[in-house]
RNA sequence: UGCCCGAUGGUGUAACUGGCAACACGUCUGACUCUGGAUCAGAAGAGUCUAGGUUCGAGUCCUAGUCGGGCAACCA
């Protein structure tokens, strides 16, 4: 069988790994492996880039080799530091360390000498011609294209022009150097592809030393190849481009050692968008408040919306690596989510939509402080105290006046649980003169504090709850998917994504929970029992803690109350 | 009309050199429970894009199609 045993989990390999473990029987690299994450830093990685990130880092990891973190920063355009450095941390965030932090600008100068090298060779050609003329000569791709007048300058004229296009004699889209091909190739990217055009732009590193930038094409196998790349991992989209990628490395060196670009599906998620020009315009056009905002699918929007890192890891892991387009459904991430939050996550109770209730047996003024588990899959998380009174809110939606059948919370003349409290029961129901429920009469029953009756009682329901005098007011953020559309990209005719933009992704409500959350630092992990899992927002203050629905616990009640 | 990929339950991913299509999510039952959470047990759901061929035997090999995606930025 194609297995290897893995800590955890045992699953067969991917088609990487078989290649990466073939090239390790075969001693292709002399028993490397070395990769490396290439993003372009002009915006926020998302959690498409965290699949690559997970599979290289992961690689490196697994076959004991390296990764680099490489920006591909040959566009000074849109390229910026905020960029890098959120790159850099969401990396780490991840919980990934590169082998080097590097940058395709480092190798500007040994591309350029390499330029210089096809000129003299014969193998690249400065072009006059703008930008529209040398599109339409490459024709269509079922046509063949035809060549440039200049394409066969002599070396001289050639060394001559490129030269001064470093010096900055010429300006922008005045002139590019191409590379000498095919201009027949049924593979349009090797219809004499540009290698180098001039942008007047001051770049994030390089500053003004250079008016002459490389086209990605040029510089990523380079880069690689500078580096020792083994494995080069890219997606489906540059599968067309592996024929120059491996062009270029033939006529830079004729050692056997080659980097290898191999192709893999981008992850997609349903309700969701990842491409980043669309993620930008929500930021742009302020659908959503900037790249962290929690609802947003880029890794920082993910970390403050309360996931973490390894629940990240581990959807990234099986979701598996494969070359087939492919949706992934969000409630298989949340289920990861879930899964590690549960194990982690620290119990505490808060109240949303509160409705008051009164123990009319309760010694007026009186406070108990209770024992409370704080997270019952850890005993080492201990327990806490939490205080009880004679007033109290529970959710409204634990009471039903006239319950159905299948309805078995709190109504009138039934005993339920408080939970780590005692057991209550529904006594009467107060109104105003609309008919709304201002409050609820309960009476306890002392002999149950701590939840369990000594006559072995038993009740249905166990309600969360918080003493209303004790209770902290507190900011929760309700977050609902983004896009109500599966697919945000379906649109018809002259409409955009935004058409199916969920108006109702965030709600801001009050909540009162229990004292203990009082003071917790941001991006602390909570489940407020029987809701869902919360983290602290950076927006926090000493006044007003303010938490964020990270997502709601699997909710059976849910689905059996909606069917009804 | 060219070139390059891909096609397995609703969704993802598996199935060593051909050997009864498996795992996970989701869905549905039930058990248990001081979270209608977690956990546990079980069920339904594909005969592998189509048609031929090779073979005792094909998701795996061959042929021809079909469908889907990508490629014509001085973006990456």
């Amino acid at each position: 069988m194609n297995k290897t045993p893995e800590p955890g989990e045992n699953r067969s390999l991917n088609f990487i790994e078989t290649i990466i473990e073939e090239d390790l029987k075969n001693n292709t690299y002399g028993g490397r492996v070395h990769t490396r994450f290439p993003p372009e830093p002009n915006g926020y990685l998302h959690i498409g880039h965290a699949k690559s990130i997970c599979l290289n880092f992961g690689l490196a990891e697994k076959y004991r080799g390296l990764c680099n973190l490489r920006f591909d920063d040959t566009n000074p355009e849109a390229e910026d530091v905020e960029y890098v450095d959120s790159i850099k941390e969401d990396v780490q965030w991840l919980g990934f360390q590169w082998h080097k932090e590097l940058y395709a600008s480092d190798y500007f100068e040994q591309l350029y000498d390499w330029a210089e090298m096809f000129i003299r060779e014969g193998k690249a050609y400065v072009d006059d011609q703008p930008a529209d003329v040398i599109s339409q000569q490459r024709k269509s791709p079922t046509e063949p294209g035809v060549e440039s007048p200049f394409r066969d300058r002599s070396i001289e004229e050639n060394l001559d022009l490129f030269r001064r296009m470093r010096k900055g004699e010429f300006a922008e889209g005045e002139k590019v150097l191409r590379a000498k091909i095919d201009m027949r190739s049924p593979n349009m990217h090797m219809r004499d592809p540009i290698m180098y055009r001039i942008l007047h732009k001051e770049h994030h590193r390089t500053g003004n030393q250079w008016c002459l930038y490389p086209m990605y094409d040029w510089a990523h196998g380079q880069s690689d190849f500078l580096e020792g790349i083994t494995h080069s991992i890219c997606t489906l989209e540059f599968e067309v481009h592996r024929p120059l990628y491996d062009w270029f490395l033939d006529q830079i060196t004729t050692d056997t050692y080659r980097p290898k670009q191999r192709e893999m599906a981008r992850l997609n998620l349903n309700y969701t968008i990842m491409s980043k020009r669309k993620l930008l315009k929500l930021v742009k056009e302020g659908y959503v408040k900037g790249w962290d905002d929690p609802r947003m699918p880029t890794i920082s929007g993910f970390r403050r919306r309360g996931y973490t890192p390894e629940s990240i890891r581990t959807f990234s892991e099986r979701i598996g690596v494969a070359k087939r387009e492919n949706v992934i459904d969000t409630a298989f991430l949340e289920h990861c989510l879930r899964e590690d939050l549960n194990k982690r996550a620290r119990r505490v109770m808060g109240v949303i939509n509160p409705v008051k209730i009164t123990i009319t047996n309760f010694p007026e003024g009186q406070t108990e402080w209770l024992d409370a588990v704080n997270n019952p899959e850890d005993p080492e998380a201990g327990t806490r105290k939490v205080p009880f009174s004679g007033t109290l809110y529970i959710e409204q939606d634990d009471f039903m006046e006239e319950p159905h059948n299948k309805f078995y919370r709190l109504s009138p003349g039934r005993e339920v649980r408080l939970r780590y409290a005692y057991f209550i029961t529904c006594r009467e129901v107060l109104k105003d003169d609309q008919g709304n429920i201002t409050e609820i009469l309960c009476t306890y029953d002392p002999e149950t504090r701590g939840g369990d009756s000594p006559d072995g009682r038993k009740v249905k329901a166990t309600l969360h709850w918080v003493s209303a005098e004790h209770a902290l007011k507190t900011e929760v953020r309700l977050y609902d998917r983004l896009f109500r559309n599966e697919n945000p990209d379906d649109v018809s005719e002259g409409e955009d994504f935004t058409v199916h933009l969920n108006t109702d992704s965030l709600q801001i409500k009050e909540a009162f929970t229990e004292p203990s959350v009082q003071g917790a630092k941001p991006l602390t992990h909570y489940q407020f029992e029987r809701l869902g899992y919360f983290n602290v927002d950076p927006d926090s203050t000493p006044e007003k803690m303010v938490f964020n629905r990270t997502v709601t616990l699997k909710d059976d009640w849910a689905k059996i109350a909606s069917k009804s």
